[in-house]
DNA sequence: CAAAACAATGGAGTGCAGTCAATGGTTTCG
DNA sequence: CGAAACCATTGACTGCACTCCATTGTTTTG
């Protein structure tokens, strides 16, 4: 598939995606048949898109998602110590999670306070 | 105490803790006594700058951030439709933890796909 | 009391993660 | 075919969250 249609399934900008090929989170090939201009995508990437936004929104960088993208698929560490940075990264994820948690239970204590008082005051309007 | 002691205290440098103040997620009084120019900074502000970094590594932002604190402290909405934000802010986070739970999985599966063979290495190398 | 340590301010600078705009090709469709 | 829709590239720009620097003032301490 061609970038729009991608961006579409995904909800990603056209140059959100481009921006993520640039920094080799994802791949295309040149179309087939046609002049050698567009991007196309396999079928794949749909799914490893949301991988990524998963993984971005859980506060893993871009530049952390390539090495841990490039070690998935070549299996080379390159570089790195795989696996100081895969625990390094398991326990980032850890922390955010369990701060998280904290968060959202203040906000849920916030909201709480506020729904007794909210209601109240709405049959009061009702009636 | 005075910012070096709340830096130590928190792990935050000086100049992240001015920058808080300055965005007004916290607040320091004027030294008594000497002359007025040290920013003073009360007992309870170590916790809250904890669920400050708590909050940001949750994923939320500066922004929000002083939204809550101030209304969790005035009762005041403010120009916001603070019942609107809460849901918003909670599933938001609800979101994180979903997905940094994903992450999780795959970072977990990636490091076990590790274990056996450098377990193996190593045996290896010690025979 | 002098030096060292600590703090304030203002403003510039950094890194990250996109986002936008201009310009120019390519496809598709009525 | 020709307009509309789609796509590419380059490079500048933005917003956020700090971070650094230079200068100047204050406190502490040996």
């Amino acid at each position: 598939m061609r970038i729009g249609a991608l961006s579409a399934l995904t909800g990603l900008s056209r140059d959100t995606i481009r921006f993520y090929e640039r920094q080799g989170l994802i791949a295309s090939a040149a179309a087939t048949g046609k002049a050698n201009t567009y991007r196309h995508y396999g079928d794949d990437l749909p799914e490893r898109l949301r991988m990524i936004t998963d993984a971005r929104s859980a506060g893993m960088s871009v530049a952390d998602l390539k090495l841990l993208l490039t070690f998935m698929e070549s299996g080379d560490p390159g570089a790195i110590n795989i696996n100081e940075f895969l625990d390094q990264r398991i326990s980032q994820v850890e922390d955010t999670i369990r701060q998280s948690r904290k968060l959202l239970k203040t906000l849920k204590l916030t909201r709480a306070a506020l729904v007794v008082p909210m209601d109240a005051y709405s049959e009061d309007e009702n009636r």
